[in-house]
DNA sequence: AACGTACCCTGCCGGC
DNA sequence: TGCCGGCAGGGTACGT
């Protein structure tokens, strides 16, 4: 399910539980997930979030490296399934992921780098939205790119988009400054709100328009409507957004 | 640079 | 009830 809030909330989850814990026993039942034995007696130092990634430091300099993709999920009460468990001296943390897309390695800081480099600012507290102007793309699929922006999804990309009152085909470079600051809004606002609720938010249909095509503008009651676009969906108000 | 497609996997849902 | 196609919050690789 993971976008930024709901990767935020994992990590605060992880860092509370796992800060200071040293690691006893690793069990990975699912072959494509490998850890490396060598982590066994090494202490989590810190845990924490860059963009979707989940980064936890190790007291060797090397670091685990996490990716919840479009299923992944930290549990601390054993589940039925899990690709991987870590057991520790404080908690045991097991990771779910049922379409096995997810992403748990050990990496050197060299490799962590590497990867954390091409990502964009973080767009909380208020991160800049430069990268969107570089950009002739229509904005939602500009939204969805991690190097311009780290952290936004599918929905809050349209989440964001009708805060804005932004139509998400519009191009992204011909925003002007009036529309980059409502969007900038619109997109801390819609995160915030994301990681208010955690991910209750899916149970509690507390989305404006993301999933809601035919069902009413919360705004203006006109029916929300679902496009295509990057082979995904995107959700709008085809009155309130321009 | 910007698109399109295929792929990685599994679970769920609606229609028949 | 059972089967089947379509779809899903992520991302990469490839071709045009």
């Amino acid at each position: 399910m993971p976008e930024l809030p709901e990767v935020e909330i994992q990590t605060r989850q992880l860092a509370r539980r796992l800060r200071g814990a040293k690691i006893l026993a690793l069990e990975l039942p699912d072959a494509k997930l490998r850890l490396p034995l060598s982590i066994v007696g090494r202490t989590i130092q810190l845990v924490w979030r860059r963009g979707k990634f989940i980064i936890f430091d190790l007291d060797d300099g090397r670091h685990l490296l996490a990716h919840l993709r479009m299923t992944g999920w930290f549990e601390f009460d054993r589940p039925q399934h899990y690709r991987a468990a870590i057991l520790t001296d404080k908690v045991a943390v097991y990771f779910e992921d049922s379409r096995r897309f997810g992403i748990l390695t050990a990496v050197s800081a060299r490799k962590l780098m590497a990867v954390l480099k091409p990502l964009g600012p973080e767009p909380l507290p208020d991160g800049d939205l430069d990268g969107l102007s570089k950009t002739t793309r229509a904005v939602k699929v500009a939204l969805l790119d991690q190097r311009l922006v780290a952290g936004i999804g599918n929905i809050y990309a349209s989440e964001s988009l009708w805060r804005a009152g932004i139509h998400p085909r519009r191009q992204a470079n011909r925003l002007d400054a009036a529309e980059q600051r409502r969007l900038r809004r619109g997109i801390v606002t819609a995160l915030r709100k994301g990681i208010t609720y955690g991910p209750r938010i899916f149970e509690l249909q507390r989305f404006a328009v993301y999933d809601r095509a035919g069902d009413p503008c919360r705004r203006c009651g006109t029916r929300i409507r679902r496009i295509v676009q990057a082979q995904r969906s995107t959700f709008f108000c085809p009155v309130c957004q321009h």
